[in-house]
DNA sequence: GGAAAGAATGAGCAATCGCTCAGGTTTCTC
DNA sequence: GAGAAACCTGAGCGATTGCTCATTCTTTCC
């Protein structure tokens, strides 16, 4: 008899199911164009294309429409970087490791503001649980690969190397570029370099 | 006999002076402690001590006072960088090189949470003139720093470079890192990898 | 000492925000 | 086809925001 702790509803018609990701893509339309102060729920909604109500009925705040971008985003980037990393496939170390910087630069270079922004949001927020969880997981998945090729204090060079590609890729999105051969480039000058893994394959 | 255009009077007498910098400390404090959505000019007014109305007397807007820490925080980092690229000191290049990226983690491994919130509000406002012209001041100070060290394409580096320390180094200032020496280090390899220099000499 | 300029005050305005709710429309089920 | 369930609507509430302005207090200068 409670009444429902949880105010989101799920769709269960097509109808709503469309809804939602009308809703979902709208913000995250505002997201690129404008950032993150400029995103107001009635404004979600009216880009949907739908009244404030109906937002409300499958969102129960504004973070959490927020929150399911991101989340999407990482479930994302997390099944590539599983992808990269998997066993049993015949290749060596670094070509995991290029295939692992070539997903960090698919999923960042596209649309800089919008990875800022949700970055941002992240950080100043205690989000869902299952967001944190998966930033804990990607990074916990990168490790686990260090660690695997015997590059000692994985966690830690984890966190370095993914925050420090994240800081290139970003800047380069936001400068405009898109040769993303050459970004790959510096970026495995970047990696390598902080590895000790010494002169690369290509130059 | 136009109106002042520019809102912002400056202060002649001491107390006024005390006043602006009491405004700037609070909206700092608030910054580092809460981040940028929870500061409001009502509450800066409040921390420093002042009325909202003394805070208008001086910022003309809420975004000119924040522009006004970030713009200071950027003349510090730039005479920072200027001392340690400075020419005619007999240092090598690694040597200067190596201030560079201690200028670089003492700037921002304090406050991660500032710094943050400071890019951020860089990323989505057109911002003073004068603050942008400091951004671009820095990356034309250090390309032009990497240039004399025979780097190619000194502008694209400065920039991959620069993005890439203020990611690792934010990452582990938000983990709780304070161990300087380890960080540079660890920097160090970075920044030494992507020029292709090899080995270091510290390790 | 007195007037003008500088500095400070704070109630409150206009705008906007996140969000609710009472009701209407569409789709499903039998 | 009729009732139920799912879905959608949008006016508007309460709170908060950035900011104004009429007024008062303080300092400077002659």
């Amino acid at each position: 008899m409670t009444a429902p702790l949880h105010p989101r509803k799920n769709p269960r018609q097509a109808r709503a199911r469309a809804t939602v990701t009308a809703i979902l893509e709208a913000a995250a339309r505002i997201l690129v164009a404008e950032g993150l102060e400029r995103l107001t729920t009635n404004r979600v909604a009216e880009v949907a294309g739908v009244s404030i109500g109906t937002l409300y009925q499958y969102f129960p705040t504004k973070e959490a429409i927020l929150a399911e971008i991101l989340r999407d985003k990482r479930q994302q980037l997390l099944e590539d970087i599983r992808a990269a990393t998997a066993e049993g496939t015949g290749e060596g170390f670094e070509a995991r490791l290029s295939r692992l910087v070539e997903a960090a630069i698919a999923h960042q270079l596209g649309q800089p503001t919008l990875a800022r922004s949700l970055e941002y949001l992240d950080s100043l927020l205690p989000l869902e649980a299952e967001t944190q969880a998966l930033k804990a997981a990607i990074l916990e998945r990168v490790a686990g690969f260090l660690a695997r090729g015997g590059v000692a204090r994985p966690d830690e060079s984890a966190r370095d190397l993914v925050a420090a590609l994240r800081g290139m890729i970003d800047a380069a999105g936001l400068a405009g570029e898109t040769d993303r051969a050459a970004l790959f480039r510096r970026a495995m000058r970047l990696v390598r370099g902080y590895l000790d893994l010494g002169e690369g394959v290509s130059r």
